[in-house]
DNA sequence: ACCATTCCGGTACAACGTACGAGAGGTGGG
DNA sequence: CCCACCTCTCGTACGTTGTACCGGAATGGT
């Protein structure tokens, strides 16, 4: 619909990659623009910190500016878009590794800045885009992995889905850790609450005999180590790794 | 707050446990049901099924069973719980393996169910938790993949992080073909639409010079293998998780 | 001075989750 | 048999969301 004029109007996928990839060229004419792009961002970003990614509501990040909420459309095209710059500029504070290192050495560090990257901002966890947008610093990241595992001598039909693992890891890994971060804060749960019922649950509703393996690993406090243990998974997976490129190689 | 009665009121969060563990008790008294838990846990399958998790509202599922929004919520606390139930009863479906094969004949199993599963229901995806909820048929599958690491001599400190990366490493994948099959089909694009604008991308914005590891792997088809390979890369996880068990046993 | 162009933001609409409460339909006690 | 009580049903309504629309304000080029 609306799609018939000779010239061809910009797609709205179009006008998302424009504002991602163009800078947004103030172009000199009509009246002066109050705020900037990187503000409207930054405001998000903000908001974004201290509601989560359901509280980002653009009346929010309006009133967060001092302006009024359809303001911000001249900005930016809608909620969707916002939430794609913000994941954009979340992924340009990578402080992504050059391939002169050993090849493992540079993956270790690609893994711990990605997983600061999602405790800082659990919310990027939130969007649920099915792939992460086709933003600049996201590819920035995409290219310093794929990289590592090319210079590590990997064969580049197997080096996508090894990036890929690897982000999928770290990924489960920093949702884990937010999630037994803020157990019960979400929801306006008390924690004392969130708790209560939860040693209800173990108490009324678990079944011992249902759960069996469940019951001993916890006895045996499998459910406690957690996370402490991101390096030693991760070496186990860049053990992995290392043996498909020995394999390569042969 | 209002949390001070003698007689301990159920919490939020009981109610919800009590929905998923306990059967909904007729009662016997007052005006008979037109519905079943079961009907509205099914209508809001069926619901999301066509609409996706976003398109998922109480009015709909209420249309869909042909009585008033409200009535849902005789059955339901909330839309939360519903999608609770609704995930349990996918989890449901799955067919688990059971301990007495060989272990990574039963942990292949294990991914390939749940990899059905995600890809019969994406929408599980999209369910913005940080953890799968505390439901039984939740719970069966995590003792199911418990029990086959424990059955192969994994120490039970290992346990839980081992079947959370299998778990990661699979819900990874379908997420990502997921995203492949439905690229531009969300968000009202049209397909060609999409392909358009892709192509746009690539010939505008992409810079080869930017992203020279990504335009090499291209150019010898790393992007297009993507996801035969779902069995290969598990083989190499589990030689991994094999080689940990070893370890263990020396 | 005029005007095309751009930004600002109030109003408004559709859709959402759900609190409330009036009515409808059923059971048990008298 | 009837009434009291209980449960389910759902229309109405409130608050919140994204955002389409459009009149008005500000600015630069001519």
């Amino acid at each position: 619909m609306t799609n018939s004029q000779p010239t061809p109007a910009p797609t709205d996928a179009e006008r998302r990659l424009a504002l991602l990839w163009d800078p947004p060229q103030p172009s000199g004419r009509g009246r002066k623009a109050r705020l900037t792009l990187d503000e409207v961002v930054d405001a998000g970003t903000a908001v974004v910190h201290e509601a989560g990614l359901d509280g980002l509501s653009m009346r929010k990040v309006a009133a967060h500016l001092g302006v009024g909420a359809m303001t911000l459309y001249t900005y930016v095209p809608g909620r969707t878009e916002l939430v794609d710059l913000m994941v954009d500029r979340a992924f340009a504070e990578l402080d992504l590794p050059r391939a002169e290192q050993p090849w493992r050495t540079a993956m270790t560090r690609y893994a711990h800045e990605h997983r600061g990257l999602y405790l800082r901002h659990p919310w990027i966890l939130q969007t649920n885009m099915w792939r992460l947008p086709l933003a600049p610093h996201v590819l920035d990241a995409e290219e310093a992995g794929l990289r590592i595992l090319v210079a590590a001598g990997l064969p580049a039909t197997q080096v996508v889905e090894v990036i890929g693992l690897v982000d999928t890891y770290v990924r489960g890994v920093a949702r884990a850790t937010v999630a037994e971060q803020s157990e019960g804060s979400e929801s306006g749960l008390s924690n004392d609450d969130y708790w209560d019922s939860m040693s209800t649950f173990w108490t009324t509703y678990f079944d011992a005999e249902r759960y069996p393996t469940m019951t001993r690993v916890w006895e045996a406090g499998g459910f406690d180590a957690g996370h402490a243990s991101f390096d030693a998974t991760l070496d186990r997976l860049l053990d992995g790794i290392e043996l498909a490129i020995d394999r390569a190689a042969a």
